[in-house]
RNA sequence: GCCGGGGUGGCGGAAUUGGUAGACGCAUUGGACUUAAAAUCCAAAGGGCAUCGCCCGUGAGGGUUCGAGUCCCUCCCCCGGCACCA
């Protein structure tokens, strides 16, 4: 009886057995080493990287690993297939996160960055995540930052580092910067008020000065289009001309403007309030005015003055300039909508072919003339700007010319004066790198009162971050660095004078921005990098991140190896060949019981922080309220809302954030379904850049999956009575081909990193397929063997556990994650008959499964025979026929 | 506002780039096994008419084509980024 038969081989061979079997391959690899990577292989390389983390205090979420996963999945796959494969993983430790987390516990960032650390090491071997742990890095080491110094020295030594004095916002009570994100009411994140700009010296890095190469250089990698178009936005170039300006004082000013066409619009120009010029231009009777709204534009932030939301304020100064192409008067204004920053900090406006000159020039009755004609345009006034292309008008000796050419000729003319140029000119503006902050490397410069800033000589690197019992920052001190006197005392290495260090402390995007370097060569003590090693293995072949944070990261890492690259150090012109994007983990949907979720007006808040809606009034005894997927979902399902007495609660998938507690850790699902299903489950769910929420149902069917090739490969399979299968011959070439065709889906997805169509195509179904036709008997047989041994390789990048026991189990020696990558005869994936559409008039009236190599005129023969296209095709005459060999034939009558 | 990406069943998502829409999975329903439950296995399933068939159906409307989720035009909505850059 087929029951007992199946109950004895039950018994003869275990149930697959996730804790077991996970813990002992763990350590299996782990003794072996298999994640190890030889710097000097013989091998083609194959460089795959994940951004390095800020380790956190929360560890990892499940979410977080939507990129660890596939970069691991990579590695497995390309090591299979003959690669070398660097793989390492490092800690992104220096930076503000860990100081203020510090600050807050009342304990050292070395000390808990570490403690951290360990723990995502931990949870990333837990997920089987395989890295290189000796090539471990923390950029808060001095093995490390010692190198980043070397670095700032590199950049200073070539004039791309400087300080400069500029104004910052500044909060007194941090004793810090205070970032751009300041509130109005002149309160910093934090919510101390009294922000206010102070002039201060602070380092950049001259990135303007590799503008073009970081926007043209884009060209030669291959990146998602958004993360292209933010990074060419980013440097924002734009061409145009500078045209000189004389003032009634005698004052020279210049201007940048992308329209030198409109030149004969300008009525009126527009500086800065902080422009340098403007104390000298003020007439004696506007001066009051003008410092009034020089003061109140100091108190507003730039992201309020640059939103276009806010209504157009400026005053006059009282003074004029002349127009230099009709020498006309036209007054200067000071407005906070010019910006300092940009260009000269100073414009030339031209109301009617600009919309802010428009408002502006409306606002306070300047006049507004035409001098690019709108289409059909007969001298009437604009309603608004027009930015359109068009005839030049009222523009002297160039009107009736094209824009383009008037462009070209205002331009040579002025030139010809000595009053203009063609110019371009970029929104990116230099990097801004100093910290008065503890928690960062410091910066290897001393200030000495002879020699000036002099940089510490090589040898002395690292200048060691001292250890200070209070790193708060504070307004005594400035930095906490300060304190440190000691260490601040020092001498001039130029002169051997008493001299002081820097104490600002380089922000963490410098950190960030070499670490890929360091992984080739973790040890590496006569450089930053072994030049030779990082030949074979730059640049990174597939670099992953989340695209939130990466606009600024990608340029300045892109910056400094650019700086690489002129200083001869590299040969590759950008460090990331492909980047990818992962996408977000949202939380669960869906609806739970009232009772565990207790609400507080404070929590409600905190909901509707999240993005979330709350649809019921948090109730004034604290009990609980609604949040529910959409207003009608809530309404539409009010049974669900009382069920046997329960209330219940509709979660709408938002951010996991912990003061929600929607987070699901890789621990809680791992000690649950093991690693192999979590890994399978994150790459099956979706393409790895979609963000979807979380749902626990679907592990479900992935550790059904598992269950089932486990049952395949160990026999476990009970084979129903009476269920009809192809007799053995048959069924032996048939399993070949599906196998055949696996082995080249689940590879060509690979390499697209399409990891949820590998699973769903290149397994499931072929496995499902498989399924239908095993035997016991198919299984003894040559091809049997073959398919086994192909399906655990195809498993062992994603499911490495699983494929390393079925391997074990099948009599082979060594691990699988080290086997080669399976390959496939082309031949085998062809099929020998196709399913051939038949359409009538394009709608499809029936399909007929023929050889595939059918030819047009008996595919028609075919078709005609069916009843069916018989009834459509009625008596009317077939006018024409497209065949598409191997899918479709399509009739057409009339 | 500008730039980029999207809108496909109850849900996550497939669709060889113009050729069977809904692969694969979840949830659901029915059946088998079981004292029972779980697990497992088998089967059904976009909507409608009514069942060997037909009609409708990929945000809305129009177009191109023998044929459109896919291409073109207009519009709506969602997500991400940048936002007075002269």
């Amino acid at each position: 009886m087929a029951t007992q038969a199946s109950a004895e081989r039950r018994a003869a061979t275990s149930r697959y057995d996730v804790r077991a079997v996970e813990a002992k391959w763990k350590e299996r690899w782990e003794k072996a080493g298999i994640h190890r990577t030889d710097t000097f292989s013989d091998k083609p390389t194959y460089y795959c990287l994940v951004m390095f983390p800020y380790p956190s205090g929360s560890g990892l979420s499940v979410g977080h690993l939507r990129n660890y996963i596939p970069v691991d999945v990579m590695a497995r796959f390309k090591r299979m297939q003959g690669h070398e494969v660097l793989h390492p993983m490092g800690w992104d430790a220096f930076g503000l996160p860990a100081e203020q987390d510090a600050i807050d516990k009342g304990r050292h960032p070395a000390e808990t960055t570490r403690e951290y650390a360990a723990n995502y090491r931990r949870q990333l071997t837990l997920v089987g995540c395989g890295y290189d742990w000796e090539r471990e890095i923390d950029s808060s080491m001095p093995e490390y930052y010692r190198w980043t110094q070397w670095f700032f020295l590199l950049l200073h030594r070539r004039g791309l580092a400087y300080r400069a004095e500029k104004r910052q916002w500044w909060c007194d009570v941090c004793g810090a910067l205070a970032d751009e994100e300041v509130l109005a009411d002149g309160t910093d994140w934090r919510g101390h008020s009294g922000i206010y700009k102070k002039p201060l010296k602070q380092w950049f890095f001259k990135i303007t000065d590799y503008a073009d190469r970081l926007s043209e250089d884009l060209e030669l990698v291959d990146y998602p289009e958004q993360t292209r178009r933010a990074q060419i936005n980013w440097v924002g170039r734009s061409e145009g001309a500078d045209v000189v300006f004389k003032t009634e004082r005698g004052d020279e000013l210049s201007v940048f403007t992308t329209r030198p066409d409109t030149l004969f619009g300008a009525t009126f120009m527009v500086l800065a309030p902080e422009h340098p010029l403007v104390e000298r231009l003020m007439t004696a009777e506007r001066k009051e005015a003008v410092e009034e709204y020089v003061r109140a534009a100091a108190l507003v932030s730039e992201i309020d003055r640059t939103s276009t939301e806010r209504e157009k304020t400026g005053v006059f100064t009282g003074t004029y300039a002349v127009n230099p192409v009709n020498e006309e008067r036209i007054p200067i204004w000071i407005a906070d909508y010019v910006l300092l920053s940009y260009g000269s900090g100073a414009i030339m406006a031209v109301p009617g072919h600009d919309d802010r000159d428009f408002e502006f020039a409306g606002k306070y009755g300047l006049p507004i003339p035409v001098v690019v004609a709108p289409p059909d345009w007969d001298g009437e006034d604009l309603e608004e700007a027009y930015l359109g292309s068009g005839k030049l008008v009222n523009s002297g000796e160039y009107g009736g010319l094209e824009w383009e050419e008037g462009f070209k000729r205002i331009v040579a003319d002025l030139e010809k004066r000595g009053l203009g140029k063609l110019a371009v000119n970029y929104r990116l503006r230099d990097w801004l790198i100093s910290r008065q902050r503890y928690w960062g490397c410091p910066i290897p410069i001393v200030h000495c009162e002879d020699c000036g800033e002099v940089a510490v000589p090589e040898e002395e690197l690292p200048v060691l971050l001292p250890e200070v019992t209070d790193f708060r920052p504070s307004p005594e001190r400035g930095s906490p660095l300060e304190a440190a006197t000691e260490w601040v005392n020092t001498t001039c290495p130029d002169c051997g004078k008493p001299a002081k260090r820097e104490t600002d402390t380089l922000g963490g995007f410098a950190c960030s921005s070499w670490y890929f370097l360091r992984f080739i060569t973790p040890n590496f003590d006569e450089g930053p990098f072994e030049r030779e090693a990082a030949e074979s293995w730059m640049p990174v072949d597939l670099y992953v991140g989340g695209a939130e944070h990466t606009v600024m990261h990608l340029l300045y890492s892109r910056f400094w190896y650019k700086v690489m690259y002129d200083e001869g150090m590299v040969s590759a012109k950008e460090p990331y060949a492909k980047l990818r994007h992962q996408g977000m983990l949202l939380a669960q949907d869906g609806w739970v019981e009232a009772s565990t979720v207790r609400v507080t007006q404070e929590r409600a808040s905190s909901i509707e922080a999240e993005g979330m809606d709350v649809y019921a009034e948090p109730t004034a005894d604290a009990r609980l309220l609604f949040h529910a997927p959409s207003k009608a979902e809530f309404e539409t399902r009010p049974e669900r809302m009382q069920g046997d007495g329960k209330e219940w609660v509709g979660v709408r998938s938002g951010k996991m954030s912990k003061s929600l507690g929607n987070v699901v850790t890789p621990d809680e699902i791992v000690d649950r379904y093991g690693a192999d299903c979590l890994r399978g489950y994150e790459l099956f769910m979706a393409p790895m850049d979609g963000t979807l929420p979380w749902n626990e149902n679907g592990l479900n069917g992935i550790s059904r999956f598992y269950n089932r090739i486990w049952d395949l490969v160990v026999g476990r399979r009970v084979v129903e009575e009476g269920r009809q299968r192809p007799p053995l011959e048959e069924a032996r070439a048939l399993v070949r081909k599906i196998i055949h065709k696996a082995v080249k889906k689940c590879t060509g997805d690979l390499e697209e990193l399409r990891f949820n169509t590998m699973i769903a195509n290149g397994l499931m179904e072929p496995v499902n397929a498989l399924l239908d036709i095993w035997s016991p008997e198919l299984a003894e047989t040559e091809e049997g063997r073959e398919v086994l041994e192909k399906l655990i390789r195809l498993l062992a990048p994603t499911a490495p556990h699983l494929a390393e026991e079925l391997w074990e189990r099948t009599g082979h020696e060594g691990p699988v994650v080290t086997a080669p990558w399976p390959g496939y005869d082309e031949a085998l994936t062809v099929d020998e008959t196709v399913t051939l559409v038949v359409q009538v008039n394009g709608k499809v009236r029936d399909r007929l499964v023929v050889d595939a190599g059918i030819e047009e005129e008996e595919a028609k023969a075919l078709a005609l025979a069916s009843p069916n296209v018989q009834t459509h095709v009625g008596g009317k005459t077939i006018q024409r026929v497209i065949f598409v060999p191997g899918r479709l034939l399509n009739l057409v009558v009339g």
